[in-house]
DNA sequence: ATGAAATAGGACTACGCAAGTCGTATTTGC
DNA sequence: GCAAATACGACTTGCGTAGTCCTATTTCAT
């Protein structure tokens, strides 16, 4: 309950590993082998990034990816947003289909929770990439 | 990802529910039809925020629950720990056997990650179960 | 041209946890 | 003694996470 999935993880270390070598370019090969990440899994990651328009893509041999933005413009909440793909939310009521939860009619803690969910995204957006080189 | 548990949410409004009652006896089966929880699910969330010491029981007929301790005094945090039993942590390194995680060895996003959990906490902590009525 | 190194991406499996159900025991008031 | 309530363990089901496998495509170097 909480927690980030593996992906947000990998996703962070690689855009981190990235930024921390002055967006020299970086293969899935190297980052895997250098933290141990599941290189299948890492690949599927950096696609999502690319997607997102957080990092950039160099097909072909000698290809890899760059940052695609400074690292200062770069948030936890970006990663996690784009390698999620769906609105992050505490409660159904802040991501998709709210009308579904099984308590919706008469939900007393929408509010309360409401401000929780606002405070946490105050949280993760204001961490930026370039202070976790 | 990130989500709260079903059972804290629960939790969250059967305690919000007795405080507005000014901490009058209520029962399960009044709670859980109010809100169409599961009674037997809701039943479990009691008894565990009953061993964790936010609520009281009454056993036998006219039985039910009250507060333990003033809504003020009750913190959403309080209600994730006491369900959850375990530590909350975004990531394994916050939890239990943070040395089986499985980038523990050189993983480059601790600290930053430990600064997150830190002010999530306080935001979980900040919020008290008398905001919530 | 061809082969090697790299990204792109879909299909599938395995596992664990969340959520809910069921059954039974125990306590207590009328 | 019966009914109303809490206490609690065992079990099932479904879904999301994590990981694996396979193939296609792009691009550089020889």
């Amino acid at each position: 309950m909480l927690k980030l999935s593996k992906k947000v993880e990998y996703g962070l270390i690689a855009v981190r590993h990235i930024a921390s070598l002055n967006n020299q370019i970086s293969t899935v090969k190297e980052i895997s082998e250098k933290y141990t990440i599941p290189s299948d899994v890492l690949a599927k990651v950096m696609q999502r990034l690319t997607k997102g328009k957080l990092i950039s893509s160099h097909q072909g041999a000698m290809g890899g990816y760059t940052l695609a933005r400074r690292a200062e413009e770069i948030s936890v909440m970006d990663v996690i947003a784009v390698i999620e793909g769906t609105q992050v939310g505490i409660a159904q009521c802040f991501s998709e289909e709210p009308q579904n939860c099984s308590i919706f009619h008469n939900c007393t803690i929408k509010n309360p929770l409401g401000k929780i969910q606002h405070n946490l995204e105050l949280v993760f957006n204001s961490m930026k990439v370039s202070e976790i080189v």
